[in-house]
DNA sequence: AGCACGCCGACT
DNA sequence: GTCGGCGTGCTC
């Protein structure tokens, strides 16, 4: 829906009255992270505990942990209730945090157990602080002075009483570690013991502000009053890439900086944070903590508790941040916030970017939905004064959208197992000429999505899931893109037993690579794509050769439309410009102008002006024409219009439910009871499609039947649905999911 | 989620 | 006769 409030809240008080608190034998309720759908009563323990506090309780033969929710419930044998264990050593959790946990759990329909797990997925929480080793500067000079030493004590002076970790000190200083060894052993440097979980380093937003465009400062003010107002507000921050967002919104986290309150900045892909610490690092002179998958358990941990104690100002993460304890969230960024990974769509089925906009109405903080292409919730947001919108013309230098034509497939003469036509190649061909790179897209990983026998016709399939196995020759495997299942490429048929009849068909990434090797047999080709390089580094550092020029020709998916820049880059070739506007997907439209618009923008920069050509079998296509002609806002309003019309989202409510079990028959007949007990949902003027096998048919071994519910727009879907499902008895071997506002959905 | 209890197949 | 498969049920 792209905005799960229930009422825009006034401001609020932030600084909240002292907790409520239980003495000791006070019955109370606190909610487990064990999926029990409810609040257990226990015994407060020796020296009472506050509302909040996050405890070790017993369940049980076990030990759990544990929130206290509020008093106990009664109702249970008195006789049984048992006492707290203990009360840990983490901040309590705030009421904002219970309230914006609650509030999420109504609205996506999620067991709020399965909510606390989310909030609490840090490991040791219940563990004593561990130690580790931290370095200050000592009292004695060392015996001789070396270059690398004295940059070392540099650091250590310039940073007053802070204290670094090897790794930090050795990396700001420029020196190994056997450098500091060496001072700590003459006792120029100090090496202490000091608890794990220490607080980040201060950002200082004075340090270092760009100069901003007037067009950012612009912006940017306008961001800084509505933060301190400290009131709840959400900014629409569009601009094209290169037009400086990322500035501009710093500044935004500046200004909370100096409100004394925290930020965080959601960013869709792990990939894009390293990049974006280094620009926080120049802005305030140090890094924020880091929160996602890629982060080692004691970090996690370190961010985590310091978010509670206030000991982190600014987090950068993946979406499961947004469930981080902070003390005073004052803004919440959601970089690029049409990326379609904000939607979690395994475990807790929520939008990241919806949920901002929820907690930051609870805790008074504003968001700022940054972006080049917005969702069109987003946008239909913003055009209803619900969003604030703000819009950052292109910097000078930067170039404008480039000029964006199609091919039209009909009339290139091509053969069958080729994919760049005439008219593309003989593009490429000229930016060889002057120097210039040419990106070739094409949205599959892999080398030909689909691999079938020639003597039968026999396609080579997961054997768990409804999906067929991609042939990945650079690793000389199949891959299920479904559930990541690889096996080696066979030699016969599975089927016939044939020999030598397997064949690709289709393109994938690594194929298009041959070809435009084959076709320009002088030009450096480098193919760009996640599952190729060993680690994110060896991806990195080939994405910075290439930015450098190491490259005529590059070869990407997907990967290369987020965010990385490449200067010398003036022709963007789009393989299959029709590919996303297969199936019938609501969003198919919506998804395809995005990611055409994003891919043609990575053409042209500084004083190079760019061309973008989309090989398109389908030139008279509404989403190809509104691409071609560049006419964003028209593309929107007609796209809204389809949509008010189709009475969908944003102009009308969704659900989608999932079942999935081992039997498809079971399953489908499940789904076909629920469908015929729709009474809850019929009251409130909703309607239930299906069941239908699920757009994934079949997931590691289990079958997926959807059903689909549509209501209108004012309608009280969460609780209609909630007695409608309440009202089944589901199987213990079958599994029901609910998905609020749905990404997919045919 | 764990971890119990509990009722039917192949083993020292 | 037992050891152990994982189906059903409970945890304040």
């Amino acid at each position: 829906m792209g905005d799960p409030r229930e009422t825009p809240e006034k401001e609020r008080a932030r600084v909240t009255a002292a907790p409520e608190f239980y003495d000791q034998g006070a019955l109370v309720g606190v909610l487990t992270a064990q999926p029990l759908d409810r609040v257990l009563d226990y015994r407060a323990p020796e020296g009472g505990c506050h509302l909040g506090a996050f405890v070790e309780v017993p369940l049980g033969p076990r030990k759990v942990l544990g929130v206290v929710w509020g008093p106990g419930e009664g109702g249970y044998d008195l006789a049984k209730v048992r006492p707290i264990i203990r009360v840990l050593d983490v901040a309590p959790m705030a009421d904002e945090m219970r309230s914006f946990l609650q509030k999420a759990a109504d609205y996506t329909l999620t067991p709020m157990n399965a909510m606390l797990r989310l909030a609490t997925r840090a490991p040791g929480l219940g563990d004593p602080p561990s130690m580790r080793k931290v370095y200050r500067l000592g009292y004695d000079a060392p015996s001789r002075m070396t270059d690398a030493r004295q940059r070392v004590l540099e650091v250590l002076e310039g940073q007053g009483d802070q204290a670094f970790t090897l790794k930090e000190l050795s990396e700001e200083a420029g020196v190994t570690s056997s450098v500091i060894k060496g001072l700590v052993k003459q006792g120029a440097v100090d090496e202490v013991d000091t608890p794990r979980d220490t607080p980040y380093r201060r950002l200082d937003p004075g340090l270092a502000p760009k100069d901003l465009t007037d067009d950012q400062a612009a912006c940017a003010a306008a961001l800084d009053a509505a933060i301190r107002s400290g009131t709840y507000g959400t900014t629409l921050l569009r601009g094209v890439t290169g037009s400086g967002k990322t500035e501009v919104y710093l500044e935004a986290v500046a200004s909370t900086l100096r409100m004394g309150r925290q930020a965080l900045v959601l960013l869709p892909e792990i990939a894009l944070t390293a990049e974006f610490l280094t620009r926080v690092q120049a802005r305030f002179g140090a890094k924020p903590a880091e929160w996602h998958s890629g982060v080692t358990m004691t970090e996690r941990r370190r961010c985590w508790r310091m978010v509670g104690e206030g000991g982190a100002q600014l987090v950068v993460g993946a979406r499961s941040a947004l469930f981080l304890p902070f003390r005073d969230l004052g803004l919440i960024v959601v970089d690029e916030e049409h990326d379609t990974s904000y939607k979690q769509e395994d475990g807790v089925l929520y939008n990241a970017r919806d949920m901002s906009v929820l907690r930051a109405s609870i805790c008074g903080a504003q968001v700022v939905l940054a972006s080049a292409t917005p969702s069109l919730e987003t946008w239909v947001n913003a055009e209803a004064g619900k969003y604030t919108r703000l819009d950052l013309k292109a910097r000078f230098g930067v170039a404008v959208m480039p000029e964006v034509s199609a091919v039209d497939m009909r009339s290139e003469d091509l053969p069958g197992n080729r994919w760049i036509s005439p008219t593309l190649q003989s593009a490429v061909k000229t930016r060889i000429e002057k120097g210039e790179q040419s990106l070739l897209f094409i949205n599959r990983r892999g080398y030909a999505p689909v691999t079938i026998c020639r003597a039968c016709g026999h396609q080579i399939g997961c054997d768990h899931c409804d999906a067929r196995m991609v042939e990945h020759r650079f690793q000389k495997r199949l891959m299920c893109h479904q559930c990541g299942e690889t096996k080696p490429i066979p030699e016969k048929c599975p089927a016939c037993e044939v020999e030598g009849k397997l064949a690709p068909v289709g393109p994938g990434v690594e194929r298009l690579g041959e070809e435009a090797a084959a076709l320009f047999p002088d030009a450096r080709v480098a193919t760009l794509s996640s599952d190729m390089f060993a680690s994110s580094r060896a991806l990195k550092e080939q994405i910075r050769a290439i930015a450098e020029g190491q490259a005529d020709i590059i070869i990407g998916t997907q990967l290369v439309a987020k965010g990385h820049n490449f200067p010398l880059l003036t022709l963007v070739g789009v393989i299959d410009a029709d590919l996303g506007l297969q199936g019938s997907d609501l969003r198919a439209a919506e998804r395809t102008f995005q990611l055409m618009r994003q891919v043609a923008g990575r053409a042209g920069r500084a004083d190079r002006p760019g061309t973008a050509m989309l090989q398109t079998f389908q030139p008279e296509h509404p989403v190809i024409r509104a691409i071609l002609s560049g006419d964003e806002e028209g593309f929107w309003r007609a796209e809204a219009e389809e949509r008010r019309h189709a009475g969908v989202p944003p102009f009308g409510r969704m659900a989608g439910i999932i079942l999935s079990g081992p039997d498809l028959q079971q399953t489908f007949d499940l789904g076909t009871a629920l469908a015929r007990s729709d009474a809850p949902l019929r009251q409130i003027g909703a309607q239930v499609y299906g069941p239908a096998p699920a757009p994934i048919a079949r997931v590691r071994g289990r079958h997926r039947v959807r059903l689909l519910v549509k209501a209108p727009k004012g309608a009280a879907l969460q609780p209609a649905l909630a007695q409608w499902i309440a009202a089944l008895r589901v199987p213990t071997n079958l599994r029901l999911a609910v998905d609020i506002d749905p990404q997919s959905f045919y």
